[in-house]
RNA sequence: GGGCUCGUAGCUCAGUUGGUUAGAGCGUUGCAUUGACAUUGCAAAGGUCAGAAGUUCGACUCUUCUCGGGCCCACCA
């Protein structure tokens, strides 16, 4: 055997022979029992982060349970990320020069469509190089046609359901990047503001309101103060003459008018702020809209139309200093809501969207839980999933982009009914009329991955498959993707007819990891230069150990800083490992020597049959890191430190037998976590024409 | 403001239903070894388990509070 292993060439030839061979198709084990992992889809037009280096725990979970005989399905697919995508591929239009606007949609779709397919595959490439399993024949993506009419039909079923509204509301609007945000997309940013104190004439003397959108005053509709304030007594239903317009707005009471703050009067604008657009509700206010989703001042704004928002506040500032009405201004500390792409602030603005009404949906995603039909490892996260589903609101589902799967919803030019249908086009309304123009939304990204578990298994003919065994991702996304693949994966299933709620959920074990952080603990971010990409370290320290570093040491769902000593010892174990098999190989020429069996060996046998049975009782309970800890130590300070070292010695044909058949389980047991190297190790000592990964697990009684 | 999470050796982290002497890797120190080992083996030093109080026969573990880091949610006129 070569003095070293050479991980670079060795880690892909095996790979390829594992794919030729067709040893990540499920047919490998046509009558066992189903066993599935669908891998969270990668964004097609992204790169590989550790992130997804952390999916190693699907590929020992996936690698396991096929030794064992499962016919096992671990399915990878890529995800179009709306607006992702789209805002990366706009940066690149604004560096040309250009901006989305100069296109039509289809023109758009079709060259974002175009970029993406030219940037794909580069991530399948870089799982490979990590040794995942992934049965690529039936990869699937989330603009495939027959995704497509899933997400159509279970947005018709959802809409037939009466699940589905339009309705005008305040939405988080970037009108830098032109599109809507949920709301929990929105980040906030602690930043310095300016209150100012406007002064608001009374018939008598005057209100002050203190306000950091002083431009917004010109969709006010009323001022609020809170009814306990002594300073406003007796104030209610008074009459303001608005400044700078020739408009009157009430003075209403509401409790939650914040005494302490500013004066402990509010101005209310129900069109620009999602406080006031409740509190406008309540007391049935107007909306009135001043700033247009251009980003320009409305009409409404008189002088001012047509002004960005920056220029319109300095301006409005300005003149109300001139006529007297700005009392003073003060800097504060605020956290103001701003894009997460280009880091602008969102602007809350009404527009029509569609809505899907969460509630009926959530419950039977909890009662899954609850009941234990879904089980949430670690159990911990179980917390954030109920307090998530038990305050969920309604989902606005539509996204003013392009790229992604477009609403198939038409509005009539008649009447103004929707029709909605399964993808096709409506010939006409049901008002006769045939004027009928589509929705130029797409549907959110998280709509249609939510139904990723169905769509991929329903369109790759797997359903035996369903319910998914393991559902594996980031904590961070169990709002986002596993609850609402939960809430849609149920949904879709009881449409129909499914009435076993087993058969019903989409997965049954759902598992989260940690991130992986920069080795100074901080997160690793583009923006502050410090991602590392797993693959340079794979090629530094080999594929294996770069998967032994992110397991071992590592309780499942916490955080870890990348280590480079703990890759340093994976590799140390990974040379140990080499070394261990060129003793034995080397003790060849020793082994025909006849003796008698040695109780000894017997019972380091018993010993290694018992590693196995600890090591399969963590795997199914998810402690990746307990089993790797529990390889390691065996193998290196047991196996090698003492066992080798006593056999050393001694070695015939019996006690060489014994030391195979030994190292033999060790390797199995580490396959699933250092797949190449084992598998080299392998054949050069058992067989050139068999393979460690399609051996069977050793703990089987 | 609410929730979650973390704080354990110099560093990065484990510590499973509370139970002798709290573990690993790297680093440090000493000894040995050119051996299957791009070294390895043996050994050692290093911890008031963030702090305080409580529950208990017994607390790193459970409870409460305080301090510090991170994340999420809500609010911010």
């Amino acid at each position: 055997m070569d003095k070293v292993f050479n991980h670079k060439e060795i880690e892909e030839k095996i790979y390829k022979t594992w794919e030729e061979k067709g040893f990540f198709k499920p047919e490998l084990n046509p009558k066992g029992k189903p066993y599935s992992i669908i891998l969270p889809p990668t964004n097609a037009n992204g790169a590989l982060h550790f992130g997804h280096a952390m999916y190693v725990l699907e590929d020992i979970l996936a690698r396991v349970h096929r030794m064992k005989g499962f016919s096992t399905l671990w399915l990878p697919g890529t995800d179009h990320a709306g607006i992702e995508t789209q805002f990366v591929f706009e940066k690149k239009l604004r560096e040309e020069g250009k901006s989305r606007l100069d296109f039509k949609r289809d023109e758009l779709f079709e060259m974002i469509k175009k970029y993406v397919d030219e940037n794909r595959g580069g991530i399948e490439k870089q799982l490979r190089r990590l040794g995942f399993s992934l049965d690529w024949s039936r990869e699937k993506y989330t603009l495939d046609k027959n995704v497509v009419e899933i997400v159509y039909d279970t947005f018709k079923k959802l809409f037939d359901d009466g699940l589905v509204y339009r309705a005008k509301r305040l939405v988080n609007y970037c009108t830098f990047d032109g599109t809507s945000f949920s709301d929990l997309e929105v980040i906030y940013e602690e930043k310095e503001s300016k209150l100012y104190y406007i002064k608001y004439p009374l018939e008598k003397g005057f209100i002050t309101v203190a306000t950091t959108r002083p431009e917004t005053m010109f969709g006010d509709t009323a001022v609020a103060v809170n009814p306990k304030d002594p300073r406003y007594k007796d104030l209610e239903g008074k009459m303001i003459s608005l400044p700078l317009t020739t408009r009157e707005i009430p003075v209403i009471y509401d409790e939650s008018v914040n005494v302490e703050f500013g004066t402990g009067a509010v101005k209310v604008t129900p069109a620009h702020d999602p406080n006031d657009y409740e509190l406008g509700k309540k007391h049935s206010l107007d909306q009135i809209t001043v700033i247009g989703f251009d980003g320009k001042m409305t009409n409404e704004a008189g002088e001012f139309e047509g002004l960005y928002i920056k220029q319109a506040r300095a301006k409005v500032i300005e003149k109300l200093n001139e006529l007297g009405f700005l009392e003073k201004e003060e800097t504060i500390k605020n956290s103001v809501p701003v894009c997460y792409k280009c880091k602008n602030p969102i602007e809350p603005l009404l527009m029509d969207q569609w809505f899907i009404k969460m509630e009926p949906l959530a419950k039977p995603a909890i009662e899954a839980v609850r009941s234990g039909k879904i089980k949430i490892n670690p159990k911990s996260f179980e917390k954030i999933y109920f307090q998530f589903l038990e305050n969920i609101r309604d989902w606005n589902v539509s996204r003013q982009i392009v790229w992604g799967i477009q609403i198939p919803a038409w509005k009539c030019n008649e009447c103004n009914e929707w029709t909605v249908t399964k993808g096709e086009t409506p010939q006409k309304c049901k008002c006769g009329s045939e004027k009928l123009e589509r929705d130029q939304d797409t549907f959110d990204t998280w709509f249609s991955s939510g139904q990723w578990p169905y769509a991929t298994l329903k369109t790759t003919d797997c359903m035996d498959f369903y319910p998914v065994s393991v559902m594996e991702t980031g904590y961070d996304i169990l709002r986002w993707w596993v609850a609402r693949m939960a809430m849609l994966g149920i949904y879709i299933r009881e449409k129909e007819g499914i009435k076993d709620t087993e058969e019903q959920i989409p997965f049954k074990d759902v598992v989260l990891h940690g991130l992986v952080n920069d080795p100074y603990g901080k997160k690793m971010s583009k923006s502050k230069g410090n991602v590392v990409n797993p693959i340079e370290l794979a090629d530094q320290y080999g594929a294996d150990s770069v998967r032994f570093a992110l397991v071992y040491g590592a309780a499942l769902g916490n955080d870890q800083a990348l280590s480079y000593p703990k890759l340093e010892a994976a590799r140390k174990f990974a040379n140990k490992l080499w070394n261990i098999a060129r003793f034995i190989e080397m003790k060849q020429e020793e082994a025909g020597k006849v003796g008698e069996i040695n109780k000894k060996d017997e019972e380091w046998l018993m010993e290694a049959k018992k590693v196995s049975k600890e090591i399969s009782s963590y795997l199914n309970k998810y402690q990746f890191n307990y089993a790797a800890e529990k390889l390691y130590e065996h193998i290196w300070h047991r196996f090698a430190d003492v066992y080798i070292e006593d056999v050393k010695g001694r070695i015939d044909d019996k006690s060489y037998e014994s030391l195979k058949n030994q190292f033999l389980i060790l390797l199995k047991l580490l396959h699933p976590f250092m797949p190449f190297i084992t598998e080299e190790i392998y054949q050069r000592l058992w067989s050139k024409e068999g393979y460690l990964m399609v051996s069977n697990w050793p703990d089987e009684v």
